[in-house]
DNA sequence: TGGAGGGCGGAGAGCGCTCTCCCTTTGTGC
DNA sequence: GCACAAAGGGAGAGCGCTCTCCGCCCTCCA
């Protein structure tokens, strides 16, 4: 109509929605935005306006005035002062579970409108800079994938109160919200499935046990043997890690021969268990029974495939999200958090 | 100084930097975009200042302004009508690929302090959503993970002549910039190691062919084998999926029970056969010979570990940022390819 | 010594939006 | 018929920043 045929160069805003609508720039708003009562006639006609021109709300300036972004930062973090080049972060990003949460925190963001900014958080600078983010307004809250006990940003966040959820309870007790499965009820799983195999030499190759879920596999694990009435459960150390599983293995096959069942805290561990188990010759689940955690994508892969305790990874990202964004909405101001109950997936290997 | 000591309530702004450095807002903008020259001795006196303060620049202001937002998406597109609750796109992000990528973009772009923002496009409106976020300047640009052949989206970027790089050469020509690995060598590499091994009879399992992937590593593996005066190489396609590569893998021991050598176009297809291998009775490699393809977690997890030829994901995702950032600051504007030579990693399985 | 020119800092106008205030209109009770 | 309330819409002030203009001052040359 005007002679501003120029297209592509100058986006629709909501002075051009309200001078097509024939009202002022706030009613457009308040239509847009849902606000107060707006005369149903006049919503229509604001609505129709919006599509003939193709008018989008620019983020910039709605977060400039509302001093919220309608973004929040998944950030992974392992900041211990490690070397820049250390390959841990890109071994992470090749786990198959990285991909898990992001697909499950996008599941509940999506909907909302709501953006998700990737973040890594590799030493204590990245992390003061995660907290600085979140408190100047860059992001309107966090989701944390924290890589390691000594990780010193759940304290950060904690302390600066901003809105923020963790994977995992955090290695020491903090006001923080987070996620988790519940970690002994799972480990009883496997131990009443071994047992009730008749399993009679059962031990377990752990996680690292200074990390939470580490040591809870490990003891939740034993305290279930316990009152099946197994007073000593031999453990490994296997770091989480494929090749821990096979040195593990090696060790428990050298140490306790007679080994007819396993508890692996992980099931990329046990994959690396059951490679040392076949190079030995024993047949699994015949002469080993084996069970995994996690319900990975290695429990598939694995030969035989894996009986693992199932973590609802995708469930408790998405859990992660609904718990950020209600914080963030005001809807919730305590620090909350939510434990999932695991699985027992039945396959080949127990 | 002032009254104003309610910390944490109102954060600093260039306003409050210019006051205590005892010059214009101008002034400090300058300084801190580097723009023009300002006397030494000032420019030092603003850094004080903004460090005194804990200034850091407001993201959306500074959007507001100059029409960028400093922030980038990685768009995770198979839009082709697909059912909302279809598996696919969960799957794929429980494939290592997605994390490998994602952490080589992030290698690029956090030092340049750009962000990134992950997004689904699971259908038509979700790839018309993206294409409308980038013209109306919710992103500057976007790197793009598709992962169909008749996906609509690398289309709709080229049509819309936005700043966009994709992963993998697109399934039909287009003025877009992507990055790719040299199938065609990486499938002679393969080739002539099975040759230079003196298998007598080889076959391939392929992925997808119609996919441009998938397409070219079969036949770049068959023109390779013809140079080697192989006429004919039987080929079973295995839809790049675990169980795919195990039932090809099935049909080839059944018809072709005397195949000493296998190119397998991908690595997680790759770990499907030699589970049905071992089931099989045939020892890898000496009754038949494997060459994977991509270098992924599943090749290390194999037993035994594959022979594969590795495709740079990292490097290639970076790539992908690195010329996306060229065109987003104008410093290029034509389209671009940057293919990246493959390599043989020699392992155990060939 | 006067004028031109360049280097450098300040003033101020917005970017597009929300939100508070205020005004108009309409409805309601006495 | 009047006072008051409530509801709906408009005007306009910013949010924090960049960037264009403008003016100052210092240098250099004629």
């Amino acid at each position: 109509m005007t002679s501003d045929q120029t297209p592509a160069q100058r986006l629709p805003t909501l002075e051009d929605v309200a001078q097509v609508a024939g009202v002022s720039r706030a009613t457009v708003s308040r239509v847009i935005n849902n606000i107060r009562n707006v005369d149903p006639q006049l919503h229509k006609i604001v609505w129709d306006a919006v599509s003939t021109t193709g008018y989008v709300p620019n983020r910039a300036a709605r977060s400039l005035v509302t001093g919220r972004t309608g973004s929040i930062a998944l950030v992974v973090s392992e900041a211990e002062n490690r070397a820049a080049d250390d390959p841990f972060l890109g071994r992470f990003f090749s786990d198959p579970f990285f991909g898990r949460v992001v697909g499950g925190v996008l599941s509940v963001l999506r909907p909302s409108g709501v953006h998700l900014a990737l973040t890594l958080a590799g030493d204590e600078d990245a992390c003061a800079k995660v907290v600085a983010d979140v408190r100047q307004g860059q992001v309107d809250g966090v989701v944390v994938l924290s890589l390691h006990p000594h990780d010193t940003l759940p304290r950060l966040l904690a302390d600066a109160a901003v809105p923020a959820v963790l994977y995992g309870r955090p290695a020491a007790p903090m006001p923080i919200s987070y996620v988790d499965v519940a970690t002994y009820t799972g480990a009883k799983l496997a131990a009443d499935h071994l047992a009730a195999r008749g399993c009679q030499h059962v031990a377990t190759i752990s996680g690292s046990v200074d990390m939470p879920a580490g040591a809870d596999r490990l003891h939740g694990f034993r305290e279930a043997m316990a009152k099946q009435g197994v007073a000593y459960v031999p453990s490994y150390d296997g770091g989480f890690t494929h090749e821990g599983g096979e040195r593990a293995m090696e060790r428990l096959l050298a140490e306790h021969p007679e080994t007819d069942g396993v508890f692996v805290a992980s099931d990329v561990m046990a994959q690396g268990a059951l490679a040392v188990l076949r190079d030995h010759g024993k047949s699994v689940p015949d002469d080993v029974a084996v069970v995994g955690f996690d319900d990975s994508s290695a429990a598939l892969a694995s030969r035989p495939q894996l009986t693992t305790v199932r973590q609802p990874v995708e469930d408790m990202a998405a859990e992660m999200a609904r718990l950020l964004l209600a914080r963030i909405d005001q809807r919730a101001n305590r620090t909350t958090s939510v434990i999932f109950d695991p699985e027992l997936i039945l396959r080949a290997s127990a």
